[in-house]
DNA sequence: GTGTAAATGCGAATGATTCGCATTTGAGCG
DNA sequence: CGCTCAAATGCGAATCATTCGCATTTACAC
């Protein structure tokens, strides 16, 4: 059953096994769109668990610090997203005019890094990138 | 000259010609590094010019707004910094470890966006890239 | 020079996120 | 199962970058 396998994430990360753990984790793991802490709260609101705002704070930087959520910040957004980390590794296409964020799961990138590390002396740990556009949508109209 | 060249950027921007404005322009005209507000407020204070941090907001807001100068949001600065905008496409690689921050003059997506244009039906305007790892410097020590 | 809109200074407001502290809770142990 | 203690939580206040309102000053067109 999924809840057993995060409440397993939970205490292999060294956390104790709590309410709004499971449910921000359960959230999210079913959730197709990026969240804010202030969405999240309202998401748990509407399933009547009422969270209070710090703690959904102390709460995904818990979950991101072990991994299990990833924190996502826009460009064009002031506050911090967050996602269940399905260990894909991603990056985001965003409508400028809707603001629709789709996820992408192909990088273009590899090759690329290895030159980078050459040319720079860096040794490269990962990347960010966001695409920018008109979604299909946003055109027609 | 230099400075009449700067004029007429603010003047054919529609704005008025004001010493602050000029001033932050010269000033990140001649600088290698990314500045914030609070920093250019600092460094125009070294040459004597007094300025309120307002003031730098919305004059660098302004000339953002009018393509003079980027801002730039990186992921691990939780102030916007700008920079004079030198009309060259670049990205930044970034050390973990010093905070260093280096532009990156190549770019490794162009075809990868017709593709994504294609299989995603957005049209794509822009990208944000940034790459993360430890410098050489860094490696040493 | 005059007039007027734009620019500036200053202090207050905003808003996301963090913090301090009192209280509650989870999990190991007997 | 009850006990203990660190970790988690609630709540209100603090923080801090950025923005705003308003009175005053300035640039520039006439
Ligand atoms: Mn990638
Ligand atoms: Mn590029
Ligand atoms: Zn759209
Ligand atoms: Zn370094």
């Amino acid at each position: 059953m999924q809840k057993e396998n995060f409440i397993d994430k939970i205490l292999n990360a060294g956390l104790k096994n709590t309410k709004y753990r499971l449910s921000i984790i359960e959230l999210l793991s079913e959730s197709k769109e990026l969240l804010t802490a202030y969405n999240i709260r309202e998401e748990l609101l509407k399933k009547k668990i009422k969270i209070n705002l710090s703690t959904v704070y102390r709460t995904v930087d818990k979950l991101v610090e072990t991994k299990i959520l990833n924190r996502i910040n826009l460009e064009n957004e002031k506050n911090a997203m967050y996602e269940y980390n399905r260990e894909k590794h991603h990056h985001f296409l965003i409508c400028e005019n809707c603001n629709k964020i789709v996820p992408i799961y192909s990088c273009p990138i590899d090759k690329y890094e290895l030159e980078l590390e050459e040319k720079s002396g860096f040794q490269i740990k990962g990347h960010k990138i966001e695409f920018y556009g008109i979604c299909e949508d946003c055109q027609k109209a």
